[in-house]
DNA sequence: CTGAATCCTAGGCGATACTG
DNA sequence: CAGTATCGCCTAGGATTCAG
């Protein structure tokens, strides 16, 4: 038998449900890489949710050439943005939401805006965290 | 000037918005770890929102005792998760959702549901992809 | 302009052993 | 039972260079 929570399965079993790795994780790994949030953000305002290479490059700070190809790659490859190659000289390529992407962004935006409201309070809870176990922070401990 | 956009912020320049590293990426890069998602999906089920460790180091998988210890810390410093520690021998220690960490379950909830919507999809353009381009991926090739 | 090919490093994560 | 300490692999991702 099996029932479902946060878009998971999993079975029940006697000692209680067991969950195993699963979808939602698998997309949302891909979320927080390091820059896929920020490609899709900035494709989310811009006009026709549609950007060339060059502009997304300049747009997101710090991101590299390798790091931006990788980025779309994968998000082409899932199937949220469409890749645009116009074979001119020099060639100019657009990258586009697809329909599954722009669906995503609601669902995507009601969960960012819940982090953006808490935040604050996460961040206050880290220092105090850290305060009280000296130095040592697992994860990282800049406060981003 | 400061706009925002799915809870990020970026500053509107000539040559368009630029964003920077933000907090939903840092939360979603916790998320998107390897067994975030499961612990928070364990305590979500359960009754009072509440786990022994070894309820959910039974529940879960393929978890080691030193991933799900990292786990549950990076959760309770980030105030999601409450750890409660019952000195017996042998000892004995709870973890449950805090306040916060409870009113993020809908909003987790509502994106996760999007995820098992359009998951056959995604994976439909996984296979189509990678049957297009040969063999070569760019992430994981499994379908999971 | 866009992007592929190399090289290299930091850190996530697993396996194992040890402790109160 | 819950947690820490070590070690070692492996991959994300940065820097650089080459190519169409």
């Amino acid at each position: 038998m099996e029932k479902t929570i946060n878009g998971r399965t999993y079975e029940e079993t006697a000692a209680g449900p067991r969950f195993k790795a699963c979808a939602p994780h698998n997309v949302l790994a891909r979320l927080g890489d390091k820059w896929t949030i920020l490609v899709l953000s900035h494709l989310a305002v811009s006009p026709g949710h549609r950007l060339r290479f060059s502009e997304l490059k300049r747009g997101i700070e710090g991101i590299t050439q390798r790091m931006l190809t990788l980025t779309v790659r994968n998000l082409e490859r899932d199937g949220l943005v469409k890749r645009h190659y116009y074979p001119e000289v020099p060639p100019r390529v657009e990258y586009e939401l697809t329909e599954m992407g722009k669906g995503m962004l609601p669902a995507l935006e009601g969960f960012t805006s819940w982090i953006r409201d808490n935040w604050p309070q996460i961040e206050h809870c880290r220092r105090a965290y850290d305060a009280e176990h000296d130095g040592d922070a697992a994860g990282d401990s800049s406060t981003n």
